[in-house]
RNA sequence: GGCGGCGUAGCUCAGUUGGUUAGAGCAUCGGAAUCAUAAUCCGAGUGUCCGGGGUUCAAGUCCCUGCGCCGCUACCA
């Protein structure tokens, strides 16, 4: 039997799960897994915490702790959130670990050695006070070409020329203000463009990934790959594996990917098999399947494939790219800074994990965007699991109790009906297992829905209350059916819902170790033990509770970032003024600028407004605004902008400052 | 602006390689039933399949175009 690798990206650990991982990386993963592992797959399911990289030892920087305490902190916490949704990795390692940390080396000298990966020296900016490199556009200073102050490293706003950050004049970090050193720096690049041949044959092979997977690496390949720095110049990763490179460590994107493999190693050791993990990773008839988010992808179907080509072991390449597209909250983009999202420890507070899988599973966002609304979470769960099937069970053991003592034989006597139920049955679990295996989950569970709607209707026209008086093998009859819908939907719903799954079988005395194959066994006899409801519905205040507490915690913008207290006079250098706009055009070849014509009084000025996503040039036609006005002029897509206007953002969307009343254009605004 | 995606019933969506009267769930309305967590079952719908044009015997499906929305990206904030 052919053996399968199953991973879900590395969360990044500094900062807890929210529902939107979930319905993207984990729960399709681990559904897949659970549905093969009932196929009899010999299948592991990796993940680990990705534990390097910047943000991370900022954080830790900004505690007064270390990193290792961040990572340890937030690999604990999203090891919960996943044990609460049921989430079972056969390993779950850390990226922090020597073991990971020794083959990334590995990767990193294999790519070397066959000259994939080459050196590049320069000479780089340094904050002597943070003690770190800076990247290009943290550093700021006079434009060499025009001279104009607060050009960023990399390029000059005002004359809009590209500069090599060490010919600005008289150049200041942006993160601490102090004058930076220049230090002779060396990087490493994977040759990216050197993999293009082998990469388009590779992927010519693969004719079944998703359309918006394929059409996603199109684009990367159409422009041509470029090559891309695997080194930086922090203290938290990976170190590179080269005396000439202390105090280097490897791009937390080149190591990440790496712990799948660290992590399957993990995992062989602690079985007590340490080489096991060769046997799924260099056999090339493993199925390799990496579930992850759309915003994934190029690192899992280029870089990723790349690196793994270029080794000293055969490793397998990735056979499926099942990426996810984005989960939304109530219609709007989710935002952890703005908190608008839903955090999975917290739900786990209010709400069982089960309820959680099944909504995200029955909406996944396969094929595109979907939505999480905690009013159609309840009318799902309410429906599907508490009336639909919860239902169905409650009413078939309650029936069986009262009048069978819970045992309900098999009889020979049973009509052609049963034959007929068995075999619709038997045409539906074809498309399911295809569902599954196709990662189309939101088709899978709605046909198993559809087995309990069924139910309930044949019970409802066979009529078993009735029959039990006048013809009793007729309400048995009803009653086994049932059952076997029951046992059918134990089975086959079980990767979605374990637990409740787990539950039913227990309450009807089934075996709790079983297989896709047990759908077609013919029990002689059902026999009910202690019941309860399967699912509890969710009430109506406990969702209201959720909608108030998002809306009011996503408006406490309580982390306002400050800027620096400026004097009286610096503010007076100012020169605000309201303008009344005569003119406004849309600026061709751009997106979000609007050219404008301004009266500021006699004076008639133009100005380039980034204002275009948010008000068509008619609208700003009359209007009064708010402007800057001594500003120094910007060039901007070849028209020079003589002020800046002042406008409210909020997201995505601006709003333009406007006087309360009409006042003369030019007033001035202090 | 470039690339990609999306636009189907009040809501969330499904519609395989173009093929009969365009479907499901939820919500709404009417009815039945009482075994069951007032759960269930039956019935009723409603659609300019975003607009316009084209290819075809036949278009929700393919092509062109317009509009709207989303993502990446550029200019920018």
């Amino acid at each position: 039997m052919d053996k399968i690798i199953v991973t879900s990206a590395l969360p990044y650990a500094n900062g807890p799960l929210h529902i939107g991982h979930i319905a993207g990386a984990y729960l399709p993963a681990d559904i897949y897994v659970r549905f093969q592992k009932l196929l009899g797959a010999d299948i592991i399911f990796v993940s680990g915490t990705d534990e390097h990289g910047a943000p991370i030892s900022i954080k830790a920087e900004s505690e007064g702790i270390t990193p290792k305490e961040i990572v340890d902190r937030y690999h604990k916490n999203i090891s919960e959130s996943f044990k609460g949704l049921e989430i079972d990795f056969d390993n779950f390692s850390g990226t922090a670990r020597p073991e990971h940390h020794e083959i990334s080396q590995r990767f990193f000298l294999n790519l070397l050695k066959r000259g994939f990966v080459s050196k590049k020296e320069g000479k780089q900016w340094y904050d002597p006070k943070h003690n770190r490199f800076l990247a290009d556009r943290y550093v700021e200073g006079i434009c060499p070409f025009c001279g104009s102050p607060g050009a960023r490293g990399d390029q000059c706003d005002s004359c809009g020329k590209l500069i090599d950050s060490l010919n600005l004049i008289e150049p200041r970090s942006k993160i601490s203000g102090e004058i930076p050193i220049l230090k002779e720096t060396a990087h490493w690049y994977l040759e990216l463009p050197k993999f293009t041949d082998e990469l388009k044959n590779w992927l010519s092979t693969k004719k079944n990934w998703k359309d918006n997977v394929i059409n996603f690496i199109m684009g990367w390949l159409k422009d041509g790959l470029k090559e891309r720095a695997i080194t930086r110049d922090i203290d938290w990763g990976v170190p590179v594996p080269l005396k000439e490179a202390e105090g280097k460590v490897l791009y937390v994107w080149f190591d990440a990917p790496i712990g799948y493999i660290s992590s399957t190693i993990e995992w062989a050791k602690k079985i007590g098999d340490p080489e096991r993990w060769k046997k799924y990773w260099l056999d090339p008839k493993t199925r390799l399947i990496h579930f992850l988010g759309k915003d994934n992808i190029p690192f899992h179907t280029i870089i990723w494939p790349a690196m793994l080509m270029e080794q000293e072991l055969d490793y397998v390449l990735p056979d499926d790219v099942p990426a996810n597209e984005y989960l939304n909250l109530e219609g709007q983009k989710m935002s952890t800074s703005r908190n608008w999202t839903v955090w999975v420890e917290d739900f786990l507070k209010n709400f069982s994990g089960e309820y959680l899988r099944y909504y995200l599973a029955a909406n996944a966002p396969e094929s595109k965007d979907s939505d999480f609304y905690w009013k159609e979470f309840q009318n799902q769960i309410n429906n599907d699991l508490a009336n639909v099937l919860g239902n169905l069970a409650n009413r078939v053991f309650l029936f069986a109790k009262k009048y069978f003592d819970g045992r309900i034989d098999k009889e020979s006597d049973f009509s052609d009906q049963t034959a007929e139920i068995i075999q619709r049955i038997g045409n539906d679990i074809i498309p399911i297992t295809e569902a599954y295996q196709t990662y189309q989950v939101r088709k899978a569970i709605g046909l198993i829905i559809d087995i309990a709607r069924f139910g309930n209707k044949y019970f409802d026209e066979t009529k078993p209350w009735v029959t039990v008086k006048t013809d009793v093998i007729k309400a048995k009859e009803t009653l086994y059916n049932c059952m076997n819908l029951l046992r059918i939907i134990s089975i086959t719903l079980f990767p979605v819902i374990p637990g409740s799954m787990r539950r039913l079988r227990k309450m009807m005395n089934l075996n709790v170790e079983f297989s896709l194959k047990d759908i077609s066994v013919t029990e002689d006899y059902f026999q009910i033990g202690e019941t309860e409801p399967l699912f509890s519905k969710v009430e109506d205040n406990l969702i209201e509770n959720e909608i108030v507490k998002l809306k009011s915690a996503s408006i406490d913008q309580s982390g306002l970032e400050h800027k620096a207290e400026i004097s009286y006079d610096d503010f007076s250098k100012m020169e605000f003024r309201v303008v009344k706009i005569l003119k406004a055009d849309k600026i061709p070849k751009s997106g979000k600028l609007l050219k404008l014509t301004v009266d500021l009084g006699g004076e008639i000025r133009t100005v380039v407004a980034g204002i275009a996503k948010s008000y068509s040039p008619e609208s700003m036609i009359g209007k009064q605004v708010a402007m800057l006005i001594n500003l120094q002029p910007r060039n901007v897509m070849g028209i020079e902008s003589q002020a800046m206007i002042l406008a409210a953002h909020h997201g995505e969307s601006l709003s333009v400052l406007v006087p309360d009343n009409e006042v003369p254009a030019g007033s001035e605004i202090s």
